[in-house]
DNA sequence: AGGAACTCAGTACGACGTACGGAAAAGGGA
DNA sequence: TCCCTTTTCCGTACGTCGTACTGAGTTCCT
C-alpha cells in the first residue's frame, strides 16, 4: 500500500519508514542509545519531547510545527528528524509523556475511591495538557505510561468483583466519560488563551443571535434553565457529578449481578 | 438587547471579517437571498456544504480542503469564498447540518426512553459522520439544528422532575458520554477506511511490541481480561452499557432528591 | 590513514488557507 | 439604449506546513 521507501532493509537502525509502528514502539519503550559512530548529538529525545510540550503549552497545539519546535531548541528544522520520525510521532510521544504524570491510587482503598482517583487524575491531566483533547489520535499510543495507567485502572475496577466483561466496559466507560466532559469544558478555556479571542469577545460577536434569532417559544426549556441561573451554578463540577452518577450505576450493577450480602 | 450590527455598516453584503461570528450566525439561521446585482451564482450554499460533507465522507476530514471541495464542485477554489467565509466556517455549517438528521423522541414516552433515544441518535450521528469527532471545535456552532436537538434533550431530562441545576448537568453528561465513547470507538473503524492502513496492518506493525515489551507481570489484569476473551465480548455495546449505568445513577439521584413514592 | 556511520541543516516540492485584484456578468437609472 | 454599480468567479501569489533529498562535517572502527 504505501509507497515510498520500500527499499530500506529492515536492518537499518531507525528505519521509520515502512512498518511505521515498529520504531515508534522502540522510541516509546526504550529510546535508543545515543549513537555509535557519528558526531555527538546536540539534543536528547527527551528535550525534543519537552520542547514540543512547551510549544503546545505556550502557543497552542496548532502552532506545534516542526519548525517551531526546532526554533524553540535553537536547531534547524530538519535536525529533529534524527530524533523523531515525524510530527505525528512526536505528538504520540508527547501524549505518552503526559500520561506519565498520572498518579496511581493507594491499593488499600475501596474500589470506588480508587476509580475516582483515576478519573480525577485523568481530569487534571486534561487540564494540564489541553492539547491532549485535540489529539487527533486514531488510536492510543501504545506507550508505557499509557499502559501502566490503564492497567492500574483495570486492576481497580476488578476489585468490584464484576466479571471480566463488565470490568472492561466499566474501565472504558470511566475514561470515555472524563474525556467527553473534558472536551466540552476545556476547549472553552483553552481556546481563548491560545487564539486572541476571549470568551467575552466570542459571545459579543454572537450577540446578534440572541436578539435576532433566539426565541423563547422555540427554546422554552433552555430559557427557563438559563434564567434560573442553573447553568452557572451547575458549571464546574461536571466531572464529579457525572462520576458520582456513573459509579452509582455501577454499584447497582454489582448488586444485581452478585446479590450476596444485602 | 437586540440591535444590530452597530459598527459594520449594514450595507456591506457579507463582511465576514471583523466580528467573525455575526455572519456565521446569519449563514446558519437564514442563508442570504441569492443576490441582487451581479451574475447568477453557479452554486448554492447547500451545495457547498454538501460537497464538504461528501469530501469528508469519501476521503476523510484531513482531505477537507477548500481546493478539494471546489474541485468536487467543478469550480475554482476561491469561488467558495463567496458562499462561505473560510474553511472553519464551512466546517461549522457542516456540523450543524449533521445535527439536522437527529430525530426527536416521542414526547409521550417516559423520560428515560426519551433520553435513551437522544443518546442513540447522537451515537448514530457520530457513526454516520465520523468527522464530527475530529471536530476541533472550540465551541458548539450556535446553529438551529444543534439548538433544536439540545432543547429537546433538556426538555426530556426535565421530565425527571429534577431541579434545573441537575437537569443541566444530566443533559451535558449524556452528550459528553456519547461523545467520549464514540471517539474511542469510531476512530478505530474510520481511520482504517480513510488512510490506507487497515486495523490488521496496524496491529501487525505494532506486533513487535507484544513479543518484546509486553510482559504479563507488568500488566496482569489486562492479560487476564484479554485471555478470557472479555475484550471482544464487551465490544459493541459500550454505548448502551454506559447509558444504562448512567441513567441508573440518575434514577437513584431522583429518588434521593424526591423520595415521594417508595 | 581511510572509510563507514552518523548528525545537522539548507534547499526544495507540493499541499494548505486565503488576500488581492482583475475580468466578466447582471440589474437599475439615465 | 448605454453606462455604472454590484457581484461573481477565479488566477496569482504569499506565507505556512511536513518532509524528501543532498551534502558537508564529525566521530569511531579497522
Amino acid at each position: 500500500m504505501n509507497d515510498e521507501r520500500p527499499t530500506v532493509p529492515d536492518t537499518d537502525p531507525l528505519t521509520w519508514g515502512t512498518p511505521e509502528g515498529r520504531h515508534m514502539i522502540r522510541l516509546l519503550w526504550d529510546p535508543p542509545a545515543p549513537a555509535g559512530r557519528g558526531p555527538k548529538q546536540k539534543l536528547t529525545l527527551d528535550q525534543v519531547i519537552e520542547a514540543g510540550m512547551a510549544v503546545a503549552a505556550a502557543d497552542g497545539v496548532d502552532k506545534l510545527s516542526m519548525r517551531n519546535v526546532a526554533a524553540h531548541l535553537g536547531v534547524g528544522a530538519m535536525s529533529l528528524y534524527t530524533y523523531v520520525p515525524g510530527r505525528d510521532e512526536l505528538f504520540e510521544l508527547m501524549v505518552d509523556r503526559a500520561w506519565a504524570a498520572r498518579r496511581l491510587p493507594d491499593r488499600s482503598l475501596p474500589w470506588r475511591d480508587q476509580v475516582e482517583l483515576h478519573a480525577r487524575e485523568a481530569w487534571s491531566m486534561y487540564q494540564l495538557y489541553p492539547w491532549l483533547i485535540r489529539a487527533n489520535l486514531w488510536r492510543m499510543p501504545l506507550g508505557p505510561h499509557v499502559l501502566d495507567a490503564q492497567e492500574d485502572l483495570y486492576r481497580a475496577v476488578l476489585l468490584t468483583g464484576l466479571p471480566y466483561e463488565e470490568v472492561a466496559r466499566v474501565a472504558g466507560l470511566v475514561e470515555s466519560h472524563v474525556f467527553g466532559v473534558a472536551r466540552s469544558l476545556i476547549t472553552d478555556t483553552s481556546m481563548s488563551s491560545n487564539t486572541g479571542v476571549t470568551a467575552d469577545e466570542y459571545w459579543d460577536s454572537r450577540s446578534s443571535f440572541w436578539g435576532t434569532y433566539y426565541s423563547r417559544e422555540r427554546f422554552p426549556t433552555m430559557t427557563a434553565i438559563w434564567e434560573s441561573g442553573a447553568f452557572e451554578r451547575s458549571a464546574g463540577d461536571e466531572i464529579e457529578f457525572g462520576l458520582a452518577r456513573l459509579l452509582d450505576g455501577v454499584e447497582l450493577l454489582i448488586e444485581k449481578l452478585a446479590p450476596s450480602n444485602s
